[in-house]
DNA sequence: CGCATTTGACCAGA
DNA sequence: TCTGGTCAAATGCG
């Protein structure tokens, strides 16, 4: 066990030191002029990749202190006793888990949900909401035991349109996605498929929709919570939450005009993106690097750039201060992918 | 038979 | 006490 541990820890290590050298090295490439937007977007896949495992190991290595504490005095592991500790630790640990949420509005005129984001789900609960007319659905990573993937998402079909679909999404993927094998463009028009992800990318918590025939995106701001955000540093200040909610609509295109090969979903930083942009003046974070504040106009134009850089069809934006390195306000992995 | 879904119960937080 | 989130046994499906 102790050398699990401090293999755990060596680990942790180097992946540490490697999202800060990583991170040097994105600021180099920060010059628009010295670098491209493909060399960046590896650069923060690695970094997140890093970081990834590093919480990843962190959490493990929580739960086995747990495991431990439980076991060791005396009481059988199948025990009742044993039970109701670990039963009652998974409820404590709700709270004290890193959360990350993104909430993803999907309309479908073809009737056909494109529910699909380039991960498995399992659903594992259904609950009615109060006010609600519609059950809401709780899904977990199919990897969760297999890879302790904590990322969950709740569907809930939306009281006002019910061709509406409102997708939190909760934790990130430290699993791999061995199942998907077709890039996520070449998945525009062909629903139901998988979506290739190679390593890097199932790790940074993309949400990659796979648009029917006829989709657009439009981006639009539904409120953007934040609940006390300690900056991103370890493992003296946990992260005691992470709450990002960002909402992207699907929109259904009524002249069908379907994003061909080469079409890319269409992403439009909507007006009345208020609280969206607010978030961005950051504050000074651990590294001790001071955060850039970006206007709105700056990220039209950020954002139309990479739209028209991106390679991909498909689409994926968040906000999240602690998923990326200090001088961005703007996790452009998640735009990236 | 294995895996996913359903559904009632349980738990924590407000 | 109410509500949202999760668990786990029962059930369904390929």
């Amino acid at each position: 066990m102790e050398q699990t541990k401090s293999l755990n820890q060596g680990t942790l290590i180097n992946e540490l030191i490697q999202g800060l050298e990583l991170t040097k090295q994105l600021k180099n490439n920060l010059d628009p002029l010295a670098s491209s937007p493909e060399s960046c977007e590896f650069l923060i896949q690695k970094i997140l990749s890093s970081y990834d495992k590093a919480l990843s190991i962190l959490n493990l290595e929580d739960s086995v202190g747990e495991l431990h504490q439980i076991g060791g005095h005396g009481g059988s592991p199948k025990s009742e006793d044993f039970k109701v500790h670990c039963h009652k630790d998974v409820y404590k640990k709700r709270k004290t888990l890193p959360r990350w949420t993104k909430q993803v509005c999907i309309c479908s005129e073809t009737g056909v949900v494109p529910l699909e984001d380039g991960y498995s789900w399992r659903k594992y609960g259904q609950k009615d909401i109060l006010g609600a007319n519609f059950p809401r659905s709780y899904y977990r990573c199919t990897h969760r035991h297999a890879q302790g993937c904590l990322a969950t998402r709740l569907v809930q079909k939306s009281d006002k349109d019910p061709s509406i679909f409102e997708i939190t999404y909760r934790g990130r993927h430290t699993c791999i996605q061995t199942s998907q094998v077709i890039p996520a463009l070449a998945s525009i028009g062909n629903e139901g498929s998988k979506q290739n992800r190679d390593e890097n990318q199932s790790q940074s918590q993309e949400l990659l929709f796979e648009f029917g025939a006829g989709h657009t995106v439009k981006i639009e701001d539904l409120g953007l919570t934040e609940e006390t955000f300690t900056s991103f540093s370890f493992p003296s200040t946990p992260i005691e939450s992470e709450n990002v909610e960002t909402n992207i609509i699907l929109d259904s295109v009524k002249e069908n005009n379907f994003l061909g090969s080469d079409s890319r979903a269409f992403f439009s930083p909507e007006t009345s993106e208020s609280d969206l942009f607010s978030v961005f003046p950051c504050q000074m974070d651990d590294f001790g690097l001071s955060q850039i504040q970006h206007s709105k106009s700056d990220f039209s134009e950020m954002i139309s750039a990479l739209v028209a850089n991106s390679s991909i069809g498909s689409l994926d934006f968040s906000l999240n201060q602690a998923d990326f390195e200090p001088n961005f306000s703007f996790d452009t992995s998640e735009f990236f992918a």
